[in-house]
DNA sequence: CCCCTAATTGGCGCTCTGCCAACTTTGCTA
DNA sequence: TAGCAAAGTTGGCAGAGCGCCAATTAGGGG
């Protein structure tokens, strides 16, 4: 008559337990570096043993990646939308507003992406940011109208992934920092990148080993 | 007759050996990231046992955190000199040389410091990134000859360290991707500030919320 | 209803870190 | 020159975290 003693742990589909299990750990790196985080402590916030972390993703250092990974699925600059023949100021006004927008849905997630600096490189790391960084620079090339973005020369895309810096920064100072309102961040991001390409971009253009023929 | 047989180890001024160890953890720390360099690879280096470290540094944090603010003594940002009345183009075109001329020589040091991204905020070594560049800016805010520094409304405050955030995107696209040469880096830089300054700056100072009295 | 599959657990062995008591070197003094 | 005291240095112990694997158990198919 006793029937089954009531099970000690719930048995759950394969991609479900993995995803409840990165949710975890996403919000812990988020919060707190690396080794600060331990994996007892992810195990024990998803309520599972620490065993079955490594049955899913391999090592912490995987577990850790793979966080990186799902949180760098966000855009990480402004990324205008495709943009059938319209002008310049019209396109990028549009990506700014939609790019300012999506960081105050994900402010937290966001700066803990691009905030966390530290000594010492994690070349795996860093190629996965640096990935997300060139997607969006192609999209801002697509933007100019000039260039196919795997066609455009080096300086040029150079030069937008130094606006990619400059829009992450000021970025950093509407949201965390709030020296400026949403709208100064807006105009600075736009007469930012117009300015840089009327004017920046042609006067690096002129410089001795700008017109490499192919590089 | 046998002398003194040999010491088994030199014992060194505490500042030297300190000095010393600091050095060999700089190296280390700067090739990889924080976990994946242990305290007894550090002692290892420097030929003295592991307790010694904890015995000048503490715990292998505070001898990291040590290392981050030796190697952050160097600037972060383009830097002029003073400039006592002479017209902006001309210090900006000096501070950009200066700091052209800093990367070159300290290539793997500046890019390890500024390079290393990851996920998870860890607020000492933010703050002291933070305020190498926070420093940086009020060079940059000086050379404008319009504000002390320390009176500049938060705007332009928050505009400069944008632009700082240009100036680390383009130095590392010269200094690693070489998607840049010397000359296009120094006039991406330079033309870029006085850009910003001149047609930015303006634009986000016209925006609501630019002119509140006192913040 | 039983059994088989695979999800899940628990614990062993290793490395790393923090700490501290003991030892060695070196300069100073009688 | 021998001895002494202060400071630099060592070596090892205890605790914690990580990687791994064999045993256990939930849950569905035959």
């Amino acid at each position: 008559m006793a029937t089954s003693p009531a099970p000690r742990w719930q048995r759950l589909d394969h991609d479900e337990r993995r995803q409840q299990i990165l949710a975890c750990a996403r919000r812990l790196f988020s919060e707190r570096n690396y080794s600060s985080v331990s994996t007892s402590e992810i195990a024990r916030e998803a309520g599972v043993a620490r065993g079955l972390l490594h049955h899913y993703f391999g090592t912490k250092r995987d577990l850790y990646l793979e966080v990186v990974r799902a949180v760098m699925r966000m855009p990480s600059n402004p990324v205008p939308l495709q943009s059938p023949g319209r002008g310049v100021e019209l396109v990028i006004t549009e990506g700014v507003d939609r790019w300012l927008e999506m960081l105050e849905r994900n402010r937290g997630t966001w700066l803990a992406a691009i905030g966390a600096r530290g000594l010492g490189r994690d070349p795996e790391v860093e190629e996965i940011l640096e990935d997300a960084r060139e997607q969006a620079a192609d999209r801002l090339i697509e933007a100019l109208q000039t260039y196919e973005a795997s066609q455009a020369p080096p300086h040029l895309r150079a030069t937008v992934r130094a606006y990619g810096g400059l829009a992450e920064a000021a970025s950093v100072e509407w949201l965390e920092r709030g020296r400026l309102t949403r709208e100064q961040a807006h105009v600075l991001l736009v007469e930012g990148f117009l300015s840089i390409v009327r004017d920046v971009l042609p006067a690096v253009e002129q410089t001795t080993g700008a017109n490499e023929p192919s590089a």
